[in-house]
DNA sequence: GTGAAATCCGAAAGCGTTTTCGGTTGACTC
DNA sequence: GAGTCAACCGAAAACGCTTTCGGATTTCAC
């Protein structure tokens, strides 16, 4: 398709020099408007792009930014990702940058390359995503000063830029609207501590219940591996329980999704007996029978709006002042959080007497 | 932390020039052993990392290449894609490879995005997924010459590089697995034809019945959208013909679960009066009730296999000998595909007549 | 001991931009 | 009409690497 067009080229159809006409494409202030105006019809006309490695190296600017893949672990990550991805890359599109795929495979392996990168800079900023409550991702990158937006927070966020769903928020309506459901007993399924949106999503389910004067056992507050499997083992766990709960306020999805199976094994129907409510909105919730209630965060707005945060620190240099934000889940009616039935929890003590 | 070591100053400390130190880096034939050995070590020590704009623009060379996702349409692509993904950045990495990611937001702009490549060359191959029957990128891409690898085949695939499931054989597989099984009146659930494999699996189905000499009606040919709406409907139709199948071939996992629904609908039990098998062999087909049978390909090494493709593409500058391959997919044993019940399907013309 | 070949390395010219610095205009002031 | 000040543009030096070319040794054969 031929060489394609150069500086020089543009430069030598107009008669200028190949500075003005660089900085007539990057609106310099010092050259004319008239001059502008002929070179950028010039560089269309010849369909100039110009060669990315060459004005990187001469600005010094890398115009790249990483995102740094979860390590599997959790279960059915990719939605999300792929979801959050589009949207980071959509935005970066927008400006010209491009984003970069860092897919470490140990966590080890994951630090390794944050200081390779802190000393080739060929990446001026990072994405993470999944992060810990005692995550060392945040100390690290601090030290390296590679700028970097976290989706999530931590322990060590509190003066590093993020996006984040109020966790707390959502599990504190998602509890709100069982009880206006006329739910008494509800419990919640949460996630391993080290997560650090395991804690929020507890604390929101505690307030919704204290504001309510709601009182329920120890018991109700159970913890899962976020899998099917943890799910699974941690309702048949609240079934066992003295007085079963009524209602369910799941850590994930997935986590809901195996306590409806324990459900199903104890011949108990998801939203009659017991209600349940996920989190992550997945589409494959509704096509479970019965289709899943959950809650559901933005990801390709949350994506795009990561990209420009950080877009922002690595042109700045510093954090801007808008460096943290908190979205709103927001509730998907489906069919599995209804009113309680009256004939459920059995009463237990008398049954176990006789 | 300082700046970062350039060939200058290992050049400096060992009295050498920068050309020899990068000729030694780089194992060049002119230098000796020796000296490669003192140049690699002192690199290793100052933790040399070269900079990787200035290498590009120098060599003329990007080592990058592009990951085109593809635009959400049908459901869930997200497991799919960050499995392919993980495997395509592995093996990338391995070589110092970058992996960009590029998200088209509709077609037009995918194309326009490749003759922008081909025009700034600063990625230097393409991997491509979700080919269609008729795709017109096939033939862009080989007109403005930039490498490229597909995941999965086209009409026009015949002489350029891809790597693919061997979709007839999966079928046929799978078509023989029910047969085995006892199956006699098995069906067939498709995807639109504009999807290059769903002739493939098709093919296969029909394949088996034949090896078989299993006649069955024309109406046991469905088609359906990839979605879990369109397998619901295909199979209300199946159920609806003059002699309903025992048994049915499902193109995706998606497509089988929404056909899982339409036999609930029904009052039939997948797996008991009817049996299914879906494609892709989703983890979340496990969570289902019952949970689904299905076949599966290999994701992670496929996208390793992708990029070694491409990168031999690349650096060859012509096709390699081996740059089509066929991967196996196999069956995921789970509980829908079971030998057929007496009871069914129900004597309709009978019945019809009473 | 001479010529040829092989071995190893340095000099220098790129690669295509950006950006600083200074110089040339013309207009404007007094 | 000399001086000042903008306004505008060109020259040239980076940026850090690769790669060609040729020169200086050394080795080998005869």
């Amino acid at each position: 398709m031929g060489e394609p067009t150069r500086l020089k080229a543009i430069a030598e159809r107009l008669n200028l020099s190949e500075s003005t006409v660089s900085r007539a494409l990057n609106d310099y202030q010092d050259i004319s408007a008239h001059t502008k105006l002929i070179v950028r019809n010039m560089a269309k006309q010849l369909d100039y792009q110009p060669n990315i490695h060459a004005k990187r190296l001469a600005s010094g600017k890398s115009e790249t930014i990483g995102y740094v893949m979860p390590i599997q672990e959790a279960q059915v990550t990719g939605q999300f990702i792929h979801e959050l991805m589009a949207g980071i890359a959509k935005a970066l599109a927008k400006y010209g940058w491009d984003l970069c795929v860092i897919a470490p495979q140990t966590t080890e392996e994951e630090l390794t390359i944050f200081k390779k990168i802190a000393r080739t800079r060929h990446i001026s900023g990072l994405v993470i995503t999944r992060t810990f409550s005692d995550d060392p991702r945040f100390q690290l990158l601090q030290e390296l000063e590679i700028p970097f937006v976290s989706h999530g927070r931590s322990q060590e966020s509190r003066k590093t830029a993020w996006l984040d769903v109020d966790n707390e928020l959502a599990f504190f309506d998602m509890t709100n609207h069982l009880i206006e459901l006329d739910h008494k007993q509800i419990a919640h399924i949460g996630g391993p501590l080290h997560y650090n949106f395991a804690y929020q999503r507890r604390d929101g389910w505690q307030r919704a219940l204290k504001a309510h004067g709601i009182k329920v056992p120890k018991t109700y507050a159970e913890t899962a591996e976020l899998t099917f499997d943890g799910g699974c083992y941690a309702m048949q766990r609240l079934l066992e329980v003295e007085s079963p709960p009524t209602a369910v306020c799941c850590v994930s999805d997935v986590v809901a999704i195996g306590a409806m199976q324990a459900l199903r094994k104890n011949g108990l129907r998801p939203g009659r007996e017991v209600s349940l409510i996920g989190y992550d909105g997945l589409e494959l919730g509704a096509w479970l029978d019965p289709p899943l209630t959950s809650m559901r965060q933005p990801l390709q707005s949350a994506g795009e709006k990561l990209a420009q945060i950080l877009m922002k620190i690595v042109e700045r240099g510093s954090l801007p002042s808008d460096n943290q934000e908190l979205v709103r889940a927001s509730l998907v009616q489906r069919e599995t959080a209804n009113a309680p039935i009256s004939s459920w929890p059995p009463n237990r003590t008398q049954a176990d007497n006789q």
